[in-house]
DNA sequence: TCAACAGTTTAGAATAATTATAATGTATAA
DNA sequence: TTATACATTATAATTATTCTAAACTGTTGA
């Protein structure tokens, strides 16, 4: 299959018609090899920078909550000034670096999963994330 | 020592003078039984009522940030909304219940801190924190 | 083909959390 | 007690996010 016809599937399968500017989204997100992290304003920035024209913010963040509501994105919390997503929906865990604030993915292989020996009676475990802030040495905690 | 001076070491050692307002604070984050979670609206709105006049935010804001830097409070964040502080200090994880928005503490006795296999190099690990998001069975996650 | 409709985009307004400002008030050290 | 430095407050400013209403576009069916 297509890259494009994917992006269209994505869009189609989350509830949305495939359009010029959610396309652009897709290509922007989706059209890499590797994972990435992103605030909605680096991506609304970009995808003006690519499009040489802008994009509505509203649009933004309704495709990027289609597309976090049907699994294909992550939020991400780490302080209450924004919100992070992440384009790697499998189970994994972050760094979070204080200096930088930059977001640092890592597997199991790194930060094992932990287990949770009692759940709240009733629930149902959606997720399970585990944060590592770091810093430099000579630094106190933000 | 009397609750009352155990206020103003704290807000003394946090570079804090000790003002009516700040006590007020103070007895109600700290004069309890039990640890608790809050949001700054919470605590500005139970401090208004309790002084039957009103506190300005901004000396919520300020107070209890300075608290965070000190280390007597902990602020978590869940989504991007809102912070959440947390007077429990000690190293502990947490539920998030999505149906009703709570935050519920669980110590390594429930929830194990996960080692770290591998650091950041040059940082210093700052924080553990584990995340449970748990809804009721037959909801989608949020 | 083309009219009609449902869904989209957009700019800008509205909201909400947080931070900054500047005038007035208060704790403290001398 | 008084001068000074720090606090409080109301209000304005800022920032992230959501809402709204008008203009636009893709699709469907005659």
């Amino acid at each position: 299959m297509s890259k494009k016809n994917e992006f269209i599937d994505k869009l189609r399968s989350s509830g949305l018609r495939p359009t010029k500017q959610r396309l652009k989204i897709c290509e922007l997100l989706f059209d890499r090899d590797n994972t990435f992290h992103f605030t909605i304003n680096d991506l609304a920035k970009n995808i003006s920078e690519m499009l040489n024209e802008k994009i509505s913010l509203a649009t933004v963040y309704n495709t990027v909550h289609a597309f976090k509501y049907k699994g294909y994105l992550k939020e991400i919390s780490i302080n209450s000034d924004k919100s992070y997503f992440d384009t790697n929906t499998t189970n994994h865990h972050h760094f979070f670096d204080e200096d930088t604030n930059e977001l640092i993915d890592c597997d199991e292989k790194i930060i094992e999963t932990p287990k949770i020996k009692r759940n709240i009676s009733g629930k149902k475990i959606n997720s399970v994330e585990v944060l590592v802030k770091v810093a430099t040495d000579n630094q106190n905690q933000k």
